[in-house]
DNA sequence: GATGAATGAGTATTCATTCAT
DNA sequence: TATGAATGAATACTCATTCAT
């Protein structure tokens, strides 16, 4: 068993120097442009190699998801089970929470939209699918529970928490989005941090009651 | 003259079938899984055609975003030129023209960030890239026109208009990708419309002074 | 009649037209990389056009040649015909007519190359065919003469004819091709005539006898 | 280490497989009309392969000659080496030698032309492009030293030693070439060293000073 | 005759994936 | 397990040739 269990954490190993390499190439290149002998060289690694990992291309690209995600709602449940705390604490506690995540990993906000290619979704073992499924679930749940509080205390404008959960996580992916297209993500960081101030300040205002 | 402008409009006509055509192509498939191909076939003309209208694939799909930039400048425009209209009325009116270009072409988020990408522009003539840089600082430019009057009037809270043009195009384009990502947007266009309307009202009400 | 005869020389012109084009546009990219596109714009016309007097890219690449063979034969049996001339000075002539032939059309030396290819022979109507063997023929017929002639009279070293006719003009053709090889011939023109005069005079005083 | 060098042999192998392929294919084809399907086939390779090898088709075709050029240089040079002997010996070994290179590889005229293409040129790794010119250029300063030699000793007529080593190549190569076209080299190489013969006499006779 | 838009077969090159070692 | 050489299907793009007008 003690044999069993290195191998176990040796494999375990070699998966995350795959997924650290792979997230700096697809980071850089996308995932059409990114080709499995490059995340191989930046792995030091053979292309071959990373098939006794990864099913596939698509497979690899997900997996990348799923530990984010595990992040994410790592992240926001604890938000969530801060006791004494107001919805009004907690949203901001999530916009920071949030902030975080992306700093975890800037590539969240692509790997979500990606991932829902349906072309994608063929390519990934059942296994993996549903783990994404099941973990995105519980991540935008907690987000509503956020809401659903806030809205019963009548602290927060009436409408359904999910779409106000919705909103919140558009508005976050939105500036991501937006400024990284305009290429002003990789010159200022502060930028970002700023901008996502403003438009959360902006939806935090939007949403209280009266 | 006849001849030379009938000859004129019918290629014109062409332009558009292969445009027509790439844009179902590139929505159903996106851009590196779509084939040239595809679109011929869709268009119902030969591969080698396509390349007397477009120079090559990245050109075909820019010329997608044009005409959707200019219909969206367009709309901006009208809704700027309103008279005696105050910020907050425009404010509304520009949310119900972004959805109406959306509706126009769904595609529009999607354009808009591909476009982005150095290794497309590089593909791309001069001209077209030109024109393309033209309108889109023109449109961002009239929605900034629009918060700039409202911050001087005091209506709007006091954060730089670009600031605040950037949050409203980021607030609706996370808004479009997240329902995308959700493939909630096929199944309902009410959805849709329910969603925008909640993010902009919180926008909206976020954005109003005091 | 007169009609008949004005179309025939009219349709004569547009050859000649076509053929103008060609000869430029094949001296200047090659035979692959020349496109039938090209020729037309060229001579000004469309590409269809071409085919109503080429049967296709080969007929028109080989007709070129056949022009400049006509020239070639015109000037080496005009020099054969100079009565009281002794090999000697033909033979000096005939250097004379050959450096004129290649000034009329540079591509002379290619053209007879690329003939060969069974490619490009296959391509060709069987006429055209015919006529480019002949005149090939008779010009190194004629060529031959000469050096019959002086073989005959103990003049030039006693070599079969056509072996000594073969060796002139490889001499000839080699020197062309060899400072083509080398970019010489563009940069100066007084450099290939007086390369080919060292060329020949090497050539004439070992083909003496004694 | 054996390993390394065992691994490194099986590569210059592969290479060598593929150089003799690519050979006979554009022997008889002709660069254009070559395909890499062509010669992957006739290596018994997948398409794919060669590009492990060669970085692309206008590489390979360059790495024949590149070969050739080295043999040729080693012939040349041996003849140079030898003590004791004088210009009017050396010159005739160097036909010799000139002779064997060409039936080590008959392509090298025709490499030697298609090298100078300057779109060929564009296509070539610099390496490669440098080790090419590097040949060539000792090549012809080889044979320029046996002219020089024997233009010194007043053996040789008085002209540039390079001059003298243009034409030598010159004949030649218009020799090869002639015949090639005629097609008579592949009935008879008897036929093409015979005449190869006249032409060399007829050269020597005419090289020599008084 | 002349046009030039349309064709579609042809080709170099790439890259995810496999498999013998 | 790990390798990396080999594969071969896939694809953007070109261009000689045709044919309706």
């Amino acid at each position: 068993m003690g044999i069993q269990e290195r191998k176990e954490r040796e494999k375990e190993r070699r998966r995350q120097q795959i997924m650290v390499a792979a997230k700096r190439v697809f980071s850089e290149k996308g995932f059409s442009k990114a080709t499995m002998e490059d995340i191989a060289q930046e792995a030091e690694l053979s292309p071959g190699t990373l098939y006794l990992y990864f099913k596939n291309k698509e497979e690899l690209y997900a997996s990348l998801s799923l530990r984010i995600l595990q992040y994410l709602l790592l992240r926001i449940e604890h938000v969530n089970a801060v006791k004494g705390a107001g919805p009004d604490d907690k949203l901001k506690q999530l916009m920071e929470a949030m902030y975080d995540v992306y700093e975890f990993d800037p590539l969240i906000i692509i790997n979500m939209f990606h991932l829902q290619s349906s072309e994608t979704l063929r390519n990934l073992s059942p296994q993996l699918l549903e783990e994404i499924k099941d973990l995105s679930g519980k991540s935008m749940g907690a987000i509503s529970q956020i809401f659903k509080e806030g809205v019963a205390k009548g602290i927060f404008i009436n409408h359904h928490p999910v779409a106000l959960a919705d909103t919140f996580w558009s508005v976050f992916s939105g500036v991501i989005l937006w400024l990284t297209s305009k290429k002003l993500i990789d010159e200022s960081k502060d930028f970002l941090k700023e901008t996502l101030s403003v438009a959360f300040e902006i939806f935090y205002k939007g949403v209280k009651a009266k």
